[in-house]
DNA sequence: GATATCCTTCCTACTAGTTGGTAGGTGACG
DNA sequence: CGTCACCTACCAACTAGTAGGAAGGATATC
């Protein structure tokens, strides 16, 4: 049980991995088990159903993500350059295949047709995010390092709504260097 | 043959509204032929490969696409104007279940998991509307109308992915207003 | 004008493969 | 001895897709 990445871990990745190539209904428990080695039944032992793992999939994300940021604000104090590396982090995973997409911006294009817990968890994940954007931006406003027009959270659902857009963009495009194409010039704009 | 609304017609609008609620991989035959009242084997003849369908589908989706933004430069002359247009095209049918989506925008996502004709004209809609929207922010930008920092085709690249994205967190949060509040001050931060 | 031929559209009936999920058992380990 | 992780062996429902036939209209032939 104290495996140091445990089977369950090892399936959550997987289907994280899956799942960023083409949401929730295009992969399946079969895909999962060719991949880790374990049978199709196995699966259901740690994940009653499919609706459980996608919601401890994208939990677990939510996680990762804020545990990201409470990192970066450590390491950075310039409110501009922290959105510099939120961006970064993000233009440098668009080029790498398993980690192309955020795994809540592909969701919520699927909401409709989602189980109501994963919805619940993707809304979380928007509306964290974009506290965590309007409070940098906030700062950034006070510090005097960033001009906005509008409120910060008005500005900050702006933002994320361009990164996501951008993410959409580059997959479309199927060019990786898009994403940067467009958000450097959406942090120009805020800079003072 | 020559009925007013075709049978392949149907299918592709009825495809169309299943596949704006959560892509390519969350809809069947059979969802279509419970809808429309035609045989599962039936759909086949007119589009032999769901593939074909889609494609065709958002081929479809393309001409309506064009034929509506040339109206809109028909109907509205400033630039300003038909960006104004374009967004609040796209508000009223955010509040639409059946149409609260851009079915590129939403294919975009999947693309990896996508065949690769329906990836080409993901593609093209994407390279199209943002042609346009450089088109009318360059003469925007001549006539004085608009004040753009940087290239027109950077512009456009932002806005495009800001919409795009404005309409993921629409869903995300479960709320059509999130689109307006997103897109009012995009457009107002071009305004000159 | 009747009839034969063809094409289009849609049907019933079917298939092989996949889907998420269940029942019940086995071995290891505390 | 029980619990946990995993297994084999299932399952019903669904997936896209095929085979072959029936009905109807248009067209060509006599």
């Amino acid at each position: 049980m104290e495996h140091p990445q445990s089977k369950a871990d090892e399936i959550l990745r997987c289907a994280r991995t899956l799942i960023i190539r083409g949401g929730y209904n295009s992969f399946s428990y079969a895909d999962i088990s060719n991949v880790v080695g374990i049978r199709n039944a196995s699966i259901h032992h740690h994940f009653p159903s499919k609706s459980d793992l996608v919601r401890k999939l994208v939990a677990q994300y939510r996680e990762e993500a804020a545990a990201g940021l409470a990192e970066l604000e450590r390491n950075v104090s310039d409110p501009l350059e922290q959105l510099r590396a939120y961006v970064g982090y993000w233009e440098s995973c668009i080029a790498d295949a398993t980690h192309s997409f955020c795994v809540c911006a592909l969701l919520a294009g699927e909401i409709p047709v989602l189980p109501e817990a994963v919805v619940l968890e993707v809304r979380a994940h928007f509306r964290g995010l974009c506290d965590w954007l309007a409070s940098v931006l906030e700062r950034g406003d006070a510090q005097g390092r960033l001009t906005l027009t509008g409120t910060a959270h008005a500005n900050a659902e702006l933002f994320m709504a361009t990164v996501h857009g951008a993410m959409l963009s580059a997959r479309a495009y199927g060019d990786a260097s898009t994403f940067g194409a467009i958000t450097r010039p959406l942090l120009n704009r805020i800079a003072a």
